[in-house]
DNA sequence: GTCTTATTGACAGCATACTGTCAATTTGCG
DNA sequence: CGCAAATTGACAGTATGCTGTCAATAAGAC
């Protein structure tokens, strides 16, 4: 970390990743802050989003975020517990299950994204959308050079 | 996250949130096959290098990280268990010690920099430095905007 | 049709980071 | 000086994500 022999690019790379790690505990705990109230955390309202209004198989959901299918389903079932999704039979696989949200899920999903707007466009407004948009490109480069 | 009535800032900010998500992870899996050979993860050898040179206390390197004292001096408990930190006397507080590495964890470090350094070298080889340096500052503004 | 391979849910175990709390210590106000 | 407030290490408990494994199911090769 310290004073590497790095490219100019290799050592602005490195102090990306260490941005990266920053920004993303604060988005965290800010995304738990912005729901507390509502009784869910970052990861699961996270989740919820992914379905949306498809009902999709755990592993597409990962896949989508980028998850691990056991992380998922682990919130899933939480979720589950908390009747907020439901698993419907998958005509084409008896064991692995589709998951939607029910209708409580569906209505706590349009609140929280209702709050989520608001906050990005809030935090957003003084960004550049030319920085941001720069910033999304580069993020998807590295992720594809990471295997 | 679905079709959000953003602005369009709003909604870039929300996918770059995502992708930060994304890519986090994938970074820290990186930085853990990476050293997995020296049997240091990712967030052990982070904290190694914001110690470096110095002789400080566990809530500096914290601060330097943008993480909880809890959670360092957990980590900092670990690699002194192994012999890759020790504490020293802190003239200014008994019970707060400076932190500094060992001979072996100074030599561990070294030879982390060395890999990590081509490794961010080989993959920022193909990405723009202007871009680089813009991701980096939004992120840092974006740090700031979390209050 | 049968057998091998891949997928899936469930479970266990680990690493990381968080919050909250307590006691010891330090700092600083009066 | 003396006492309230802040800091610090230790501990307990929680959430998230990972890996690895097992048994049930599905898909594909022959």
């Amino acid at each position: 970390m310290a004073k590497s022999s790095n490219s100019k690019a290799g050592d602005l790379f490195t102090k990306l990743v260490l941005e990266v790690f920053r920004v993303n505990g604060k988005l965290l705990a800010a995304g738990d802050r912005l729901t507390a109230d509502l009784g869910l955390t970052s990861a699961r309202w996270q989740v919820m989003g992914a379905i949306d209004d498809d009902a999709i198989p755990v592993v597409c959901i990962a896949d989508k975020m980028g998850l691990k299918r056991q992380s998922v389903q682990r919130v899933i079932n939480v979720l589950a517990d908390e009747g907020l999704v439901e698993f419907r039979d998958n005509p084409r696989h008896k064991r692995a299950k589709l998951v939607q949200l029910t209708r409580v899920g569906r209505q706590k999903l349009e609140q929280i994204s209702q709050i989520q707007s608001e906050w990005a466009d809030s935090i957003a407004q003084a960004l550049d959308v030319g920085q941001l948009s720069n910033a999304i490109e580069l993020l998807q480069q590295i992720q594809t050079r990471l295997q």
